[in-house]
DNA sequence: CAAAGTCTCCAAAGCGCTTTGGATGATTTA
DNA sequence: TAAATCATCCAAAGCGCTTTGGAGACTTTG
């Protein structure tokens, strides 16, 4: 059923149903509850490509998921920031559409989007430090909100952030506070934002307590669970091994606890562990105490609020950009405690 | 730029430029190569609307995220597999796009999919027992293919599926072999035709060896971390505990190697555990030597296929339903060793 | 009571593409 | 040489919707 054979059945005109449909003033009640009542009845929905066609808008969002190609990692946050997005664009009848590409390509992508009019707008996952993508976007002159700022870019955009320098810094300072002297930084890749945000705010904390930086504690790569495993054993092989361990994902986390394990230390007693946990729907920390000290942001509460962001910003164009910086959450777990008092936490086995 | 345009600066007609940039042979090899090259140099690509309006494809692809709203989980393996399947889209020019919805909102999704056109197909995620969807997108007319199967639907479809009874029969077998008689299988939730199948796997190696089933030692539930961690607990903390245990997902299987270490138990030699591994990106299990012996199946590489076989089906409507079933590695790791002697492995201790 | 508004509704153009049904001239065939 | 064939190209219709620019029929106003 399409719109000519509706107006057909209900003697109207095509101009008429349609703006019936679309809650023009122009058209009596009447005869629009009549109009609702006989689309309803013929179970009628308007054929989307023909409706964006004429109106130049597709009611479509794109997601490009980074390193998404090949052998390349998924980022695990993904699919519960694209859960929270979900539920924003479908209270909004929006379409979300997705790309995977390589890195390389990712310009090609967008372009495409424009040009093609595949999309409304678009979210910048991931950005990284000088991030290109946004003067892209801008001068593609796509609509664009952006999961995370970009740090060394000018230009004004709109953001959702996760206060991660305070959040680290705080994390930081809390073990400092537990008489940790040896933490190690287990980082995201040191290219993105977020990471080079987080080292920031775990070297604020130890200059501002005087504890000395030592790069041999420091590591940087994605985030999976064999990277925490693998950074914590050559750590604690060291000579003179962390005595806490900050974390940047609770998957590498779990990576850490394991490698504890293995060297038969116990967590939260022998060695701490701080993670950041982005509140994951299959890996939720624990449900009465929590099993990790943790620096806690929902990634589904950052889709929601975001793809609104987007939305707005689509319906006007003109109006300034947004910004929105969330605190975390530092919710104490089983997994810290003070730093044990023998310089070696291995010399007490 | 669009085609008028590029037909005036061309001085061709509309038709010849869309037959040359279509591949169709009524023009000349000569002005197909002049039309390409201004057609580059200008950086056109076709409005996908309006291509899509009058050939009345829409060069999408639909996939249904179940239980994504609220609070509910977001499965895990729904990245890796959009990574695989967004491959096969990207080099076939599909777009891919995802809704979010309640379950019971499901069939309003597909049937707004295909009254307004939104997509040339779908791929059916998490097949139920007896699931109604695979009638209900019969009925609609809307193409689709399973990621698994579903017991209880004699209809044929295409499916692709991995083998779950052989490979959980498979495991079980082999933590008999290992001396193991109370083995505990950690299943996913049973509505789900996958569990159901699995656990078919796993009474099918029971009863083959005379292994006495015991229905204290099942459990069934969502795949979280802390499923298999709240299960294994209340399993060690039984008279007569299990020596091993079967679990249905590598994130679960996580949390049992955490309940195993709460209760001082050593993986591998106190207690054994197989785990399914979907092959996820960032939880690869181990590099070298696995930590879990597992049955493993890529869920990326599923994607891959079974996108490419939705393809196929919408270039030939009228092709026979294909199916693949895939078997499973069996890959022996770190967690399994033979059954301790004594009765309790806790008396150890 | 005529003029000016209001309400309702409609015909037709337009969004950017594909595709049908020729038209034109060049080439081959009888 | 006339007829048939072929290779290229084009004008125009159509996909299903929105939206502009009126047109009638009623009401209100001076």
């Amino acid at each position: 059923m399409n719109l000519k054979g509706l107006s057909q059945i209900l003697g109207l005109s095509q101009t008429t149903v349609s703006r019936a449909l679309n809650g023009y003033p122009e058209v009596s009640e009447a005869t629009r509850k009549k109009v609702a009542a006989v689309a309803a009845e013929h179970n009628y929905s308007p054929n989307v490509r023909a409706k964006s066609l004429a109106t130049g808008q597709s009611h479509a969002i794109g997601h490009v998921i980074p390193n998404a190609t090949h052998h390349e990692m998924v980022n695990p946050i993904f699919g519960d920031f694209i859960a929270g997005a979900g539920e924003v664009y479908a209270a909004h009848n929006y379409e979300m559409v997705l790309s995977t590409v390589a890195d390389t390509d990712e310009e090609k992508i967008y372009r495409a989007f424009k040009t093609r009019g595949t999309v409304d707008g678009v979210i910048l996952h991931g950005p990284k430090m000088n991030d290109a993508r946004i003067a892209l976007l801008d001068e593609i002159g796509l609509p664009f909100v952006v999961h995370g700022r970009a740090s060394g870019i000018d230009s004004e955009y709109s953001w959702l952030d996760v206060n991660n320098r305070s959040a680290f810094r705080r994390a930081t300072e809390f073990l400092i506070d537990l008489g940790h002297r040896r933490i190690a930084l287990l980082n995201g890749l040191e290219t993105m934002d977020f990471a080079h945000r987080r080292r920031g705010g775990y070297e604020d904390a130890l200059s501002a307590r005087n504890v000395p930086f030592d790069a041999a504690l420091l590591r940087s790569d994605e985030m999976t669970e064999g990277y925490g495993y693998a950074s914590a054993i050559e750590m604690l092989d060291q000579p003179n091994p962390p005595t806490a361990f900050l974390v940047s994902s609770i998957i590498s986390a779990l990576g850490v606890r394991r490698a504890l394990e293995d060297r038969g230390l116990q967590m939260g007693r022998d060695v701490s562990i701080i993670t950041h946990d982005d509140g994951l729907s299959y890996l939720a920390n624990g449900a009465d105490v929590p099993i990790f000290t943790a620096t806690r942001s929902s990634v589904r509460d950052a889709g929601r609020a975001l793809s609104k962001m987007l939305l707005d910003l689509i319906k006007d164009p003109n109006s300034l950009p947004q910004h929105r910086l969330l605190e975390v959450e530092l919710t104490v777990g089983r997994s810290t405690g003070p730093a044990p008092k023998a310089a070696d936490p291995k010399g007490l086995l």
